[in-house]
DNA sequence: CACTTTTTTGCATACGTATTCAAAAAAATG
DNA sequence: CATTTTTTTGAATACGTATGCAAAAAAGTG
């Protein structure tokens, strides 16, 4: 006997026939803008107190109206960052009168399976999180009508909205800060390799230092772990000669770099200078005080919203694709360029 | 404008009719164990594949079916650890074929107006995290027949199932852990006051002492976050004796007193023991090798989702409050207990 | 094959709400 | 007041799916 709602749930018939009115009428009183006299409303509305009526979003939405669900598509929901804007993501939609169905992912090839989920749920939108769209579902989601917006991701074959960060100008921002530091043995350490997030900062980062003449003296790989930045920054410091400046692909690596550097009996950044991206909490710690570019996650998650809020009210075949700068933080765990005032 | 799915979404009876088949057939086709032969069952999958058709879970729900959609009522979910929850519930949850609609809250007021928005969705169940639930409310999922389940929090007075960590057991478990290590002079560091997980705890610490003859020497309050705990223990420090031994209600300030005693010039845990709750990812960290009780994330979640659907696939009277037992987390945060072996 | 039993099928209806349409009521106009 | 215009109202229907019921088909029985 699987699930029997124990009992009759109240329904606008319900309302109606206690109220005296049709199930028209208070239909009508739900329905903001109806023609509906206030006299009538009145009536209905004591009704439906009395009866502990809520309207049947459900039902609802089968009458053509929208569901005001958004499918939330994620990766890694535990990580602390991702957590942020998850947080960041359920408040703004809830602010626009929308709310968020989790989807949790565990890879690009989960999403395939997840999303023709969502969309039984009749969504009217998807935030797609840290996951890249295949075209053939992206396809799907237009058939149907279904507004998608990525997040820190964006791919130029599949017509979809994208908003994130500027991490190739953020990444390149830190170069230039570096190299004005007077360093001249620069390291990057990766990322997930196949993370657009990862290949936009290397990208970033080699560009800035092209453009003064250099090139990467080291490259280690990574996965974002604070064990990953402590042991690839083990791997970096045991070679002859050592780098004088990393550049880790995220904040954690950072912070792991910094411990690992330490250590070894390294002064950071008298000897070493480490940088992160991203500005996790963490970052700003005194221990730590980690130079990093901050992702605005607010600013971001806000003008996600708003591409896919606007694309839904109003439909268009238009697609947007909206980059934010990061800022640079400078704090403490760089060599600062002669006569640099810090910021932040 | 608002909404206009751009196509006519396909349908069973498009469904049908290319199949050349009636409308109930293509219900009756993804009814798991309804009556239809394999051959017409072809038919409309072959029919449906075609059309790219999906059942609309939405409309089904509307005929007496489950929506397998669970309200999952969260404050803090930027914050690590209910990062970690959440991501382990929508997992869960996802095993057991339901989706999270997720409802980020600020506080136990921001509960009553999400809640009957919750119900509105006709959710098949609600997970509430780190909030207190009303009478008045919890009478009126029970009136829905909805059932709820409580993490980590529990109430005698509302008849509601509930699910946690024996918060109680695991500070008396540190106290004992204390007192065998030579502590005589504790000090408690206080989560939020009116949370329910910090009065337990707090609860457990002094009855652990009071079973040994002891009270507590000093207590501070602060709010969970490691500024709380640095400043708190700034203050425990300043006093003309210090304490020998501060348990701090959660990690994060756990981390924050280390990084206070250690400025102060004190040795952890030469000059002072610092033991704190959760077994956060920060608390292996080799800096602070924190010694904590471990909350057992995914078997309380595991627990809570067996809970939850179990009420909600076989629906009974019957109220269930499981606790189940933190484990001790011994490393080098705390003065060893003599002739003591280290565990994990 | 004639008959009974079982399985499969389609028809009709229900679920809760929104909306079109035409009728009714109210308001405005002369 | 008679007439026109506007607003409000209820009846009927649609949305997409599930299911009780009876008819039809298939399978089993002697």
């Amino acid at each position: 006997m699987p699930k029997k709602r124990t009992n009759d749930t109240v329904s606008s018939v319900d309302v109606a026939r206690l109220a005296g009115v049709s199930q028209a009428a208070v239909s009508r009183t739900y329905t903001p803008g109806a023609s509906i006299s206030e006299k009538m409303r009145q009536k209905v509305l004591a009704a439906a107190e009395q009866l502990g009526y809520q309207p049947n979003i459900i039902a609802r939405s089968l009458s053509g109206k929208a569901t005001r669900l958004i499918g939330i598509v994620m990766v890694k929901i535990g990580d602390p960052f991702y957590a942020r804007i998850l947080a960041a993501f359920s408040r703004k939609l809830q602010e626009h009168g929308y709310w968020s169905l989790l989807l949790n992912v565990n890879d690009d090839l989960g999403l395939e399976e997840a999303l023709p989920q969502a969309l039984q749920y009749q969504v009217d939108g998807i935030v797609l999180t840290s996951a890249t769209l295949s075209s053939p579902i992206a396809a799907r989601c237009a058939a149907m009508g279904v507004p998608v917006v990525m997040f820190n991701r964006y791919s130029l074959e599949v017509a979809v909205n994208s908003v994130g960060c500027d991490h190739a100008q953020g990444a390149r921002d830190l170069a230039d800060f570096l190299l004005k530091g007077g360093h001249r043995r620069m390291a990057y350490i990766a990322g997930e390799e196949n993370s657009s997030t990862n290949q936009e900062r290397e990208r970033g980062f080699t560009e800035g230092l092209a453009a003064a003449g250099q090139r990467l003296f080291a490259r280690e790989s990574g996965d974002y772990s604070y064990a990953a930045g402590f042991d690839a920054t083990g791997r970096l410091l045991a070679r002859p000669e050592r780098p004088d400046a990393i550049f880790c692909a995220n904040d954690w690596m950072a912070i792991g770099a910094i411990d690992q550097a330490r250590q070894s009996g390294l002064k950071v950044p008298e000897d070493l200078s480490v940088v992160g991206f991203d500005d996790a909490a963490m970052a700003a710690w005194p221990r730590y005080s980690l130079t990093t570019i901050n992702q605005p996650i607010d600013k971001l998650v806000m003008a996600a919203v708003e591409v896919l809020v606007n694309a839904i009210e109003s439909p268009t075949e238009d697609r947007v694709i909206k980059l934010i700068p990061g800022r640079l933080v400078v704090r403490n765990s760089a060599r600062l360029p002669v006569g640099h005032k810090k910021s932040a």
